[in-house]
DNA sequence: ATGAAAGCGCTAACAC
DNA sequence: GTGTTAGCGCTTTCAT
């Protein structure tokens, strides 16, 4: 084979077929306009055996739309994510939409390219997980036509794009009220960072299961680490839920906490194993629940209570809504998906 | 803003800037050819006041050339594909190519579809771990003119494309001997089918191994679970880990095994689990050794002893090559691109 | 240094 | 039902 030979094209086709290009075009583009049997059978064959590849590149710009979704999250790394982004493709690929993934690595910059590279593809649906302070990127992606649906972000909703998520404040709230239920009084919530309006929203659970029960609570109550970072050969979490690991321990001194919250699987496992390295036994010694149930959970040691969040159902249900408003063309914006969290009962929490 | 103002082009710029098309594309292009200050000065700005954004599909259409790189794993949820997904981004994206990330989800199908996807939209450059079993769909790629990188398939390598692996049969090796340094002399070895090379691979350094030392070890010492498959809610891995456990079990009954090589650490994760569910501790009843050292492997019950494999060192090495051969247009066919793997003692070993 | 014009591969009027 | 043709947005000869 040559392969210095040029593209075969549409007119290739056509010509070997004894067609007009319109007539080739027609057949190969699965158009529905009437074309005879025979000249139909005869195109067919003809690509067939030229081994006739349609250039999308050119369909794309003559018609000037891009059967492409682009995703948008923070790192591969996060089983959460990749469980969402199952969720999309499965659902973007039974509705022919071709789904593009990218990671932004946690870098507003990478994110902000990333989001300019899918304008300059005139690629028309995006879904992302924002970890820009700012949301600039998106708008400027929405205002070149395209249908954005937000999972997180670090800034206020806005009704410019769909937004769909898992409700954090439910969540936050039965995770809290079960820590409640097994007679646990002192209790501390550390986490990353409060940027994300996801996270807000969790505490804002636990606050409120506090509250509603009557329990106090301080500032002192909230560890946070104060650096996000992506260290190159690890799991950041990992490394974050060590650090918080610690500060929980010089709190510990001051007050007689008996279980903890933590932001999600992944920093609770690096609590788990900063904690551990020191000697405190769990739950004997203190109670652990978290957010997500990544697949690991229930193999760590201990096996890890934890709130489920839907994270397949949540893509697959945010996806449909953009192919939805991609192929419609009437924008579901402004529209708030939510899924709930459930909890799952391990061995991380003891009874008091 | 406007949403129906039709997509301001080159020759919009133009106009405004005053100047000809090809003026425009000179300085908007980033092309070398001389333009004087004046001219590119007053393009540019009219570029940034009308909010201009280069239609790629145009420029690649015109240019015959796609900046992208297609990247095929079997699943997002496996750690090991992941962070070879993000050691290939980060070279790529050093190297000005885009990173274009699919799923096959492990079904050969989804696979031809994502290649010939690929094809269509003159992507020339691929890496991919293939699932399929004929190499068909890549020999189509590199007919058509593009540059492949093989990390792992189920048929044989060929000199067409780059092929880029971790030495299974080192790490196969490596992995045995250390057990046999323990003390273990009935070792069995379970795995997922053999119809992928690595796996064979790791097989034989296995095999080697015990040879070298004397060991006997027959066809009931190798345990395989015949059926692959994609749950839709759990990993793969820890189900035929832990039906790779019952069967396990079974063999004991006629064989003191005293130690387990699992294919990968995912499928040690499955195994663990179904073993402990039937009260067998671990090391204390069996130790186990396995393959990858995937983040979570220090953090389960036990921690693993396992082999590290380098997977961003792989992924970066190996992007490198066709990012190489597409921008010089020579290619490195042919040649087969090794990383070796490390031993990481934890605790699922113990010395008898 | 600049511009006019051809053409990448495709689809969609439009005419027949 | 079929074919001719314009043109999507861009780059790149080729003149000047």
């Amino acid at each position: 084979m040559n392969n210095t030979s040029h593209n075969i094209t549409i007119g290739d086709v056509a010509k070997a077929a004894g067609t007009s290009v319109s007539t080739a075009s027609r057949v190969l583009s699965g158009s529905d306009y009437p074309v005879s049997p025979a000249k139909r059978e005869s195109v067919l064959r003809a690509a067939n055996t030229l081994g006739y590849e349609p250039n999308m590149l050119g369909r794309m710009l003559k018609t000037n739309t891009n059967p492409s979704i682009g995703i948008i999250i923070p790192s591969f790394q996060n089983p959460f994510y990749t469980q969402l982004i199952m969720g999309i493709e499965k659902e973007a690929m039974s509705c022919s939409y071709f789904p593009l993934v990218f990671s932004s690595q946690r870098s507003p910059e990478t994110e902000r390219n990333l989001i300019n590279n899918l304008i300059k593809n005139r690629v028309k649906g995006l879904m992302i997980s924002s970890i820009d302070d700012s949301p600039l990127a998106v708008e400027h992606f929405v205002a070149t036509g395209g249908k954005v649906c937000i999972f997180e972000s670090n800034y206020a909703d806005t009704d410019k794009v769909v937004n769909a998520k898992t409700d954090m404040l439910g969540a936050g709230r039965t995770a809290t009220e079960y820590l409640i239920s097994q007679g646990h009084r002192d209790i501390a919530f550390l986490s990353t960072p409060f940027n994300r309006a996801s996270r807000l929203m969790t505490l804002d659970g636990f606050k409120l299961a506090m509250a509603n029960n009557g329990l106090p609570f301080s500032k002192e109550d909230i560890i946070t680490v104060q650096y996000e970072f992506d260290t190159d050969s690890d799991l950041y979490e990992l490394e974050a839920g060590r650090k918080l690991a610690g500060k929980f321990l010089e709190a510990w001194k001051k007050k007689p906490y008996t279980a903890i919250v933590a932001i999600n699987d992944l920093i609770a496992y690096g609590i788990i194993q900063g904690l551990q390295e020191q000697n405190v036994q769990i739950p004997q010694d203190i109670s652990i629940i978290s957010f997500d149930n990544i697949p690991y959970s229930g193999l760590i040691n201990p096996p890890l209570t934890t709130m489920d969040m839907p994270a397949r159902l949540l893509g697959q249900r945010a996806c449909r809504m953009i192919t939805d408003s991609l192929s419609s063309n009437e924008d579901h914006n402004g529209i708030t998906l939510s899924v709930s969290a459930e909890l799952v009962v391990r061995s991380s929490v003891r009874a008091i």
